[in-house]
DNA sequence: TATCGTTATTTGTCAAACAAAAAGGGGATT
DNA sequence: AATCCCCTTTTTGTTTGACAAATAACGATA
């Protein structure tokens, strides 16, 4: 059974209200901030009820093109590009594309990686003292002694996105922030089950050194030691855990 | 008069129910097709009237994630990703913070040649023996002697959306597809200034020829070299423009 | 058997009303 | 006179009930 695609959104009374109002935006009529009319009079400028109005502005305040408040001097009113939002809408988009099967984890994860290479090169080349401090600090903390392993996992992620933000290429920040959004629930597991963090911080002081030295290739070659090892524990973490799987499935002992 | 940007989306039914299929979807308990329940049924679920569930659809409706038709036989249903779809708002959105001065066209430039490397790199590996065929294809129309620039651009373009499928890898795929689009005002400009059609289509033979051979550094390389090869073409373009236009605002002849 | 009309089902739209939030003004109190 | 509280007004948020339109399935008829 062939669904047909060729036309998902139809021509409907809200959706070209819809579209005549992000028009009214995208043309510069309506500026960041402006408060268009209120939904009674969009209504009857329209011809249309009430509730479709509401269903299109709907549609808008779901793109985060539109904000809404109520009382005397609330109304709706055009909300400004916001990055964060964007990075938000856009990696929450990525995760739904992992949990329809459009992309395997593994796919994720090498582009990850992939990416975060690109960041260490960049990084190496455009590096502030700041973040090199940062990541001095965060490695720091990674080997004092009793630290938890949430804290530890938090750690790693904030001196992973330390090398991103030292790449100082906001595009890739917003990119890298989405993926590891999508990754996020995976890459908890994975560091959980790492014991021996000693090897990942041994990882990151290589890390941290090349980028000092602003040695592109290095950082790069110890990124990817990095990975592989990481690739690998989770590879015999996950082969233990079938093990114990089919244990538990052939003798069930409490 | 600052304005409060902590609390975008507030947390009204209509939001918390989309929030809640949003997770149905996410979780995996609503599988692309899936019909989900009747507005009547969803709004005795959730204790709210069939209004407010409208929209909450209508806000995943704007984010495609859910479509709906009449009838019978219709009903609302859950979309499978599109990464057409996805793409499109995406790059509207980087268009947007490109306008608002978030991302500049160099950074962005930079990104798609970093991305397109780690293209080649894959592309050497796991190529099909279809995607080899279509570059040659390609590499073979652009050679061929009347061809108008529009013609030659666009099959520049489906060259390098070749190198991105032979990775391999949807989500590289849809960032390409995302990035591209992005720079596609900018990219036209560049190569309709490019006399010289010759020199790329000997860089595009290079990349072909080390896809073929499966040597990934050697791809990287011609990649590379076009990347700089097409970025001098540019600045010198650039430079000429900058000076044709002192000239006539120095000189206002015919 | 094939075709056409009917019907049931579901989304799309409308209308009127009430609830809730929030800003501003007016009055009472200190 | 200043401050605090309450009340009114405006606007979005939600409810109820109804009708319109599309469309797939079923049944009747040629």
């Amino acid at each position: 059974m062939v669904f047909r695609h060729d036309q998902i959104v139809t021509a409907t009374a809200a959706n070209q209200i819809a579209e005549a109002i992000q028009q009214e935006i995208a043309s510069g009529r309506l500026k960041v901030d402006d408060r268009l009319p209120t939904e009674e009079e969009l209504a009857t400028q329209f011809r249309v009820s009430r509730p479709t109005v509401r269903e299109a502005l709907k549609r808008l305040a779901a793109r985060h093109l539109i904000r809404s408040r109520r009382g005397p001097a609330g109304g709706t009113f055009v909300n400004g590009p916001s990055p964060e939002e964007m990075a938000q809408s856009f990696s929450t988009a990525a995760t739904l594309m992992v949990a329809a099967g459009g992309i395997t984890l593994d796919q994720m994860a090498t582009v990850r990686a992939e990416m975060e290479a690109i960041c260490c090169r960049l990084a190496a080349e455009q590096r502030s003292a700041e973040h090199l401090a940062g990541m001095r600090a965060e490695i720091a903390l990674q080997l004092s002694e009793p630290l938890l392993d949430e804290e530890f996992c938090a750690s790693d992620v904030r001196f992973h996105r330390l090398i991103v933000d030292a790449a100082g290429n906001p595009l890739l920040r917003f990119l890298m922030n989405a993926i590891v959004e999508g990754l996020l629930p995976v890459s908890n597991m994975i560091i959980f089950r790492v014991r021996d963090r000693k090897t990942i911080v041994d990882h990151h002081i290589r890390i941290a050194d090349a980028i000092e030295a602003r040695d592109a290739d290095r950082a790069v070659a110890a990124l990817n030691d990095l990975v592989r090892y990481v690739r690998d524990q989770y590879a015999a973490a996950e082969k233990g855990r079938l093990e114990y799987a089919s244990k538990i499935t052939s003798t069930k002992g409490e």
